[in-house]
Parts: structure tokens; C-alpha cells; sequence
DNA sequence: TTTAATATATATCATTTATGTTAATAAACA
DNA sequence: TGTTTATTAACATAAATGATATATATTAAA
């Protein structure tokens, strides 16, 4: 056997895999998820990071959402976000490693959860 | 000042990088870019590894080869592939890393170029 | 208990872009 | 010319995107 695994394996992976590339390929999500990395962030606090007008925010995150790689939970009149995929956060340390964004590969000097 | 870069450079490396991941972020362009992390390869040896028939892959070659990711190398009938970016293979180690394919951070025993 | 204010979510719609399928074309060489 | 190898074209369909409007939820106030 020449191969080291089931072709349909491989695709298999593939297809999960780009999946998730395909949910991050997008300025708006990848900044989001982005940030998320730094902790859980309120709707309102997103907007101001991003700069990402609401609804669009709004969108994204259902999108997000739906994909399952962040979750939600409402506080009064908030709604806080973060990341409920491990290997999201892996990714996005690897891909602030690569092009070295901010992030905790690149030490920072921000805060977070003061609100 | 609060935020630790101005929000429009963080914009525009947003938009950088998901595009990348758009190009990646398709099951048989990430197949391609995987099989090509093992060195250069053919096209018709790529036909074989990835299951892929070969006018989708010379299809996603293309559009590889217009992202700047891969080059081609023609010798007599045959079209060599290669990546040609640098940060990808960075990323895609950590996919594989993160997602536990194959590639080098799994060990594998494939040799390459052996045709 | 209506009204208002704030925060977030969803809907609509026009436009663009991606995708899959299949067919045709080109390049190299025997 | 014929054969192998690879690329491009054509076209229908689906999906993503951006912009904007509207709706919902929660709390506070009248």
C-alpha cells in the first residue's frame, strides 16, 4: 500500500477542515474571532474593537454561531461572546504566529473584562 | 490610547489574511496545498493522492497559482507544482498540527518524488 | 401598564462571487 | 497524426456579501 490513508479519509478531513477555513475567511468573522482570543467580550465592546457597524457584527456572530465555534451568554442587557472551539484558538495563535498580528504570540499590552 | 494599533491596520490585516483562507478554504484547494507541504509533485501524482479528477485540479491549480501560493515547473509532457509561499506551509503545519493530519507534525512514511 | 431607551438580532434585496459539471483546447512528443 | 498530459471555457446554480431597514429583548421611567 502506497498510501499512507484511505483517500476518502483524507477528503473527509479536508472537506471538515476547509469548512472551517471557509467560516474564518471573512475580515469581519476573522477579526472577531480574533479578539475572542483575548477573552469574553461583549457585542457593544466588539463593535468598538473591530469597528464593524452592529448589524453586520450581529450577522457575523450568528454565523459564527451556527458554525459552532463561539457561544453566547446574556448578562441584562448584553450579550457576551467567546470562543467554544479549542482548535479555534490553537488556529489562532498559530495564525497570529505566522503573520504576526497581535495576539498572545505577540505580547500585548491590553486589558481585558474591564467593562 | 486604549487600543493597542489602529483599528484600520487591524482591518486591513484582517482582509490579508482571511483571504488566504479563503484560497485555502475549499476542500480541494487544501488538499493540493497539504500534498504539496511534502515537496513538489506532479500533477498527475496529485490526480492520485487527492482523488481529485484532473480538470478540477488544474482548475484550483490555477486559482492557487493566481493567489501567489503555488508555482509550476514544466518538464517535457509533465507540470511540476510547489508552494511558493513561504507563510503557507507555516499555516498549514499548524492546521495539521491542530487538526491531526498527516504531515510532518504527525510522522508520517511516505517518501516524495518518486516517480 | 404604556412608553421610552438601549442592546442585540433578524430580514430584505440587489449584486457579486464561487461552485460543479461537462466539453473543448493546448502542449509535448512518439 | 495520434496519444498523453494539462489547461481553459461555458454555463447553470447556489451561496456569500454589503447596505439598510426592521424587529426583539431587557430594563427603566412615566
Amino acid at each position: 500500500m502506497t498510501k499512507p490513508q484511505k483517500i476518502e479519509e483524507l477528503q473527509h478531513r479536508a472537506r471538515e477542515v476547509s469548512g472551517l477555513l471557509k467560516t474564518l475567511s471573512h475580515q469581519n468573522r476573522l477579526l472577531i474571532a480574533c479578539a475572542l482570543t483575548e477573552g469574553e467580550t461583549g457585542v457593544s465592546e466588539l463593535e468598538a474593537e473591530t469597528g464593524v457597524p452592529q448589524p453586520h457584527l450581529s450577522r457575523e456572530l450568528a454565523r459564527l454561531r451556527e458554525a459552532g465555534l463561539v457561544s453566547a451568554r446574556r448578562e441584562s442587557k448584553n450579550v457576551y461572546y467567546r470562543l467554544s472551539d479549542a482548535r479555534l484558538e490553537r488556529l489562532i495563535e498559530a495564525l497570529c504566529d505566522a503573520f504576526g498580528g497581535r495576539g498572545k504570540a505577540a505580547g500585548r499590552t491590553r486589558r481585558r473584562k474591564t467593562r
